[in-house]
DNA sequence: TATAAGATTTACT
DNA sequence: GTAAATCTTATAT
């Protein structure tokens, strides 16, 4: 089951983030199929958030995306090195993302391996830049509707445990001041999820 | 036009 | 533990 647009389009940007976890991201490229369970997510709320691209509402070519009406991907390039992936929510012209920081693979784990050029069986999907390159998602995919067959978010049953998702501090933002201290990093660990 | 720094990962010492 | 990799944007000349 594809998740439906209206998942995407809620105001509070840190219970969206939450609730993604333990969905399944999935990416269809080059008619090749690979997809993960989404086990560590973090919320960026762009006007207030200091940490964000699209803080005070700055609109650029590149957080452009942001604005748009939520269930787009939002794909950028950081330290020109890495692909990070974000879904946008809430409504045009408000600039909230949730950017996914780690997969547990499930299908196409060998076109995985050879997309990071690994031969590892676990944790070679966590990461906001590894999970990003082991869906094989590149800043070309930067605006992708997620209703397109290309890059999706499934609801395949799966639950967390309840009490177990772990709110920590966002990571590798302390530029932001107070605002890397809120709570708006997700995440689970794989034995806590009921499939 | 030029320079600096970033929502990071990897390899090397 | 430290450094290198190297693209985009913002601020300044």
């Amino acid at each position: 089951m594809k998740l439906p647009q209206s998942f995407f389009l809620g105001e509070n940007v840190c219970e969206i983030a939450e609730k993604l976890l333990g969905k399944v991201i999935v990416t269809r490229i080059n008619e090749q199929i690979t997809s993960g369970i989404i086990i560590e997510t973090e919320a960026y709320a762009g006007p207030i958030d200091c940490a964000s691209h699209a803080y005070n509402n700055k609109r650029t070519k590149r957080t452009e995306t942001m604005f748009g009406e939520g269930g787009v991907a939002y794909i950028y390039l950081i330290y020109g090195i890495h692909h990070l992936f974000n879904v946008v929510t809430n409504s045009k012209d408000i600039p909230h993302a949730v950017l996914l920081r780690g997969i547990e693979p499930l299908e196409g784990l060998e076109i995985m391996q050879q997309r990071r050029n690994t031969d590892k069986l676990n944790g070679f999907t966590y990461g906001p830049g590894t999970a990003t390159q082991a869906l094989g998602i590149k800043t070309l995919h930067d605006g992708e509707n997620l209703r397109n067959n290309t890059i999706w978010i499934e609801e395949r049953g799966i639950i967390v445990k309840p009490g177990f998702v772990i709110a920590s501090r966002r990571i590798g933002v302390d530029y932001a001041g107070d605002h890397a201290d809120w709570l708006w990093n997700f995440r689970v660990k794989p034995e806590t999820l009921i499939c």
